[in-house]
DNA sequence: TTGTACGCGTTATCAG
DNA sequence: CTGATAACGCGTACAA
C-alpha cells in the first residue's frame, strides 16, 4: 500500500479507504489509486484486513455435501443475498461418509466468520450450541432448538403426500428413510402424522432392498412409497422395476427435492419441491441480522413446499 | 495466545509452537497447553497465521459449477490428496450464468492462496496467464497452453465413441456441443478426426431442438448423436421420446461423465466416464509440486477415460 | 526446551 | 486529504 500510495502521489491511508469502498476519497484520486496499484500488481491482503478490522462482517458457509442439489440451491440462494451487500463469504466443505462436521466447522471460525450458515449439519443440536451458540449460527434445512432455524414446513408437504396419496386411494404406505428408523427423522414423523390423519397405514424401511421386500409381501403389502430424497425413489423404481414390478401400476412412489431428474421423462416422479434457493435466501437474510444484533432472540422460518405431481403416482386399483 | 501462554505458565511462541504441531514442545507441556487453550476458548486465528508466516503453503480451489457432478468429483479427489499433508484449502465458486470466474479466482489471490487449481475456468488462456501465471495455477478439465494442466484424454475418448459408433454400423452421426460451434471445443474436435478415421460422416448441432431436427431430417440424416454431457444426452432423449423417436431403435445416444443417472436404468445411458476424481487427485499433486517449486516447466496430464456401454446405443438396421 | 523481540499488511483514529 | 501511530494475532529468527 504504501508503494502505490507513493506511486499515486497520495497517503497509505487513502490507498485504503479507496480499495475499501469507503467514503473520503474523490473520484478522480480513486482512480488514480488504482491505476498506480494495477501498474505494481498490487492486491489487498484479505487476511490482513481481516486481522485489523474490528467489524469485518463477513459469513461462513458449510455445506454438507455437494453431491446434493439441494446444496447447489441453497448456496445459490446464499450468494444472491450477499451479492448486492458486499458481504465476503467463506467456504468449508463437509463429507458425508466422514461426519467430520465441526472440523470443517471449526476452520470457518479459525478463519473469523462471524456467522456461519450451516446446511444440514449432522452435529447434534447441543454441539451446535456449543461450538458456535446462538450468535454465530443460522441453521439451514434442519431446525435446531435454540438457534436460527430456516427449513422446509415438513407438516405441509407429508400433508400433501398424504393426501395425494389417499386421494389415488392408497391405504398402505412405506416411508423410505435416510437414516437408522431409530434415529430421528423429522419428515419420516411429520409424515407419520399426516399419513394417520388421511387414514394410511405406515410402516418404515431402512434402505431400497427392504423397501422392495415390504412391497412384494403380499396381503397388507403397502401399494405407495414416499422416499426422503429423490435419489432415493428412483433407486427404488429402479429396483422395483428388476424384479417386476412397474411404477406407477405396481406402485406409487413419491421423492423429495424435485431435482431435474424427476422431471425427465423416462423418471417422471411425483416429488416435493421444498424451493431450497428459497432457503437459502432466508438464511442469509437471518445470519445479516445476526451479524448486526447477536443478542436477538432465535428464529425459525418455514418455508412452504410444493408438491409436483407426475407420473409415478397413480390411483390405487386393488 | 498470551493469555493460554500465561494460564499455562509458558511463553507465547511455545504456544504458537505446539497450536502448529511443530516440533519443539515435550509431550506434555503440549498437553498443558492444549488444555489451558480449552479452559479459554482459545482458537488460532488463520488470517494472522497466513499473514504472519511466509510459508503459508495453502492452496486454492476454483470451481465453475456447483450443480455439475465432475466438480464434486474433481473436489474429492483434491481433498483426498491434500488430508494427508495438512495443506489448507480455499475454495471459490464461480457462477456459470455470469461468467465472472476472475472475481472469485481473484478471491482465491486475496487471501494469499498460493497455487489455484482451477476446475473448468471459462477464462481465456491468456488472461489465466496473465491473472495467474505459471507459478499459481493448475488448470483442471481443460488444457491451458503455457500451464500445468490436468485433462482427460479426449482423442481416446473420441476415438472409443466413434469405434464403438460404427461398430454398431452407423455411418452418420451429429455432435450435441455445448457451446457455440464456431467457439473452439476439444471434445468436438476430438470426435470430428476419429468419427472421420472411423469412416463415419459429422454434423454438429447447437442444442437439443436442432438435434432432435437434424435427426428427424429424413435421408442422411444422423443416426447417432454423441452429447458433450450425460445431462444434454439425457434431455435429447427424452426430447426424441416426445417425437416419436425412441432411443436406442430410432437414435443411438452416447453421453459423457458417466453421472449416477446414466446408471438409472430407465435412463441407461452409454456414456464417456472420465475419472474426474482421478483429474482432482492429480491436479492436487501437481499444485503441490508447484509449491515447492514454482519455476519447474508446465506439466499435462492427460487421463484415459473408459466407455461404459448401456443401451442407449444399438445397432443401426436401415 | 524456553523466552524475546520484531514484523507481517491492514484498519482505524486523530489532529492537522 | 495527510501523516503518524497504535493495534490486530500470530510466525520466526535468535539467544538463552
Amino acid at each position: 500500500m504504501y508503494d502505490v500510495a507513493t506511486s499515486a502521489g497520495v497517503s497509505q491511508s487513502l490507498v485504503s479507504i479507496a480499495y475499501r469502498g469507503a467514503p473520503g476519497v474523490s473520484e478522480e484520486t480513486r482512480e488514480r489509486i488504482f491505476a498506480a496499484g494495477r501498474r505494481l500488481g498490487f492486491r489487498p491482503n484479505a487476511n490482513a484486513a481481516r486481522l485489523a478490522s474490528r467489524t469485518a462482517r463477513t459469513l461462513g458457509l458449510f455445506l454438507l455435501d455437494l453431491r446434493n442439489p439441494f446444496t447447489s440451491d441453497v448456496f445459490d440462494g446464499v450468494r444472491e443475498v450477499l451479492q448486492d451487500r458486499d458481504v465476503p463469504l467463506i467456504l468449508a466443505v463437509g463429507d458425508p461418509a466422514r461426519h467430520d462436521d465441526r472440523v470443517h466447522i471449526e476452520d470457518l471460525l479459525g478463519a473469523r466468520a462471524d456467522v456461519v450458515i450451516a446446511a444440514q449439519t449432522t452435529l447434534a443440536d447441543d454441539e451446535v450450541l456449543e461450538l458456535l451458540g446462538v450468535e454465530r449460527v443460522v441453521s439451514v434445512g434442519r431446525a435446531i432448538v435454540g438457534v436460527d432455524s430456516v427449513l422446509t414446513d415438513e407438516s405441509s408437504a407429508a400433508t400433501d403426500v398424504a393426501a395425494h396419496l389417499g386421494g389415488l386411494g392408497h391405504r398402505r404406505a412405506a416411508y423410505l428413510g435416510a437414516s437408522n428408523p431409530d434415529d430421528a427423522d423429522p419428515r419420516r414423523e411429520a409424515f407419520r402424522r399426516a399419513a394417520r390423519d388421511a387414514g394410511i397405514e405406515i410402516e418404515v424401511v431402512a434402505d431400497v432392498v427392504d423397501a422392495v421386500g415390504r412391497v412384494r409381501s403380499g396381503e397388507g403389502a403397502p401399494t405407495a412409497v414416499f422416499a426422503h430424497n429423490d435419489l432415493a425413489a428412483i433407486r427404488l423404481v429402479d429396483a422395483l422395476a428388476g424384479v417386476g414390478v412397474h411404477v406407477p401400476e405396481g406402485c406409487s412412489v413419491v421423492g423429495f427435492d424435485d431435482t431435474p431428474l424427476a422431471s425427465v421423462r423416462a423418471v417422471s416422479l411425483t416429488s416435493v419441491d421444498q424451493h431450497a434457493r428459497e432457503l437459502g435466501r432466508r438464511a442469509a437474510l437471518l445470519a445479516l441480522e445476526r451479524l448486526d444484533d447477536p443478542l436477538r432472540p432465535p428464529e425459525t422460518v418455514l418455508v412452504e413446499p410444493d408438491l409436483i405431481v407426475r407420473s409415478s403416482t397413480a390411483p390405487y386399483l386393488s
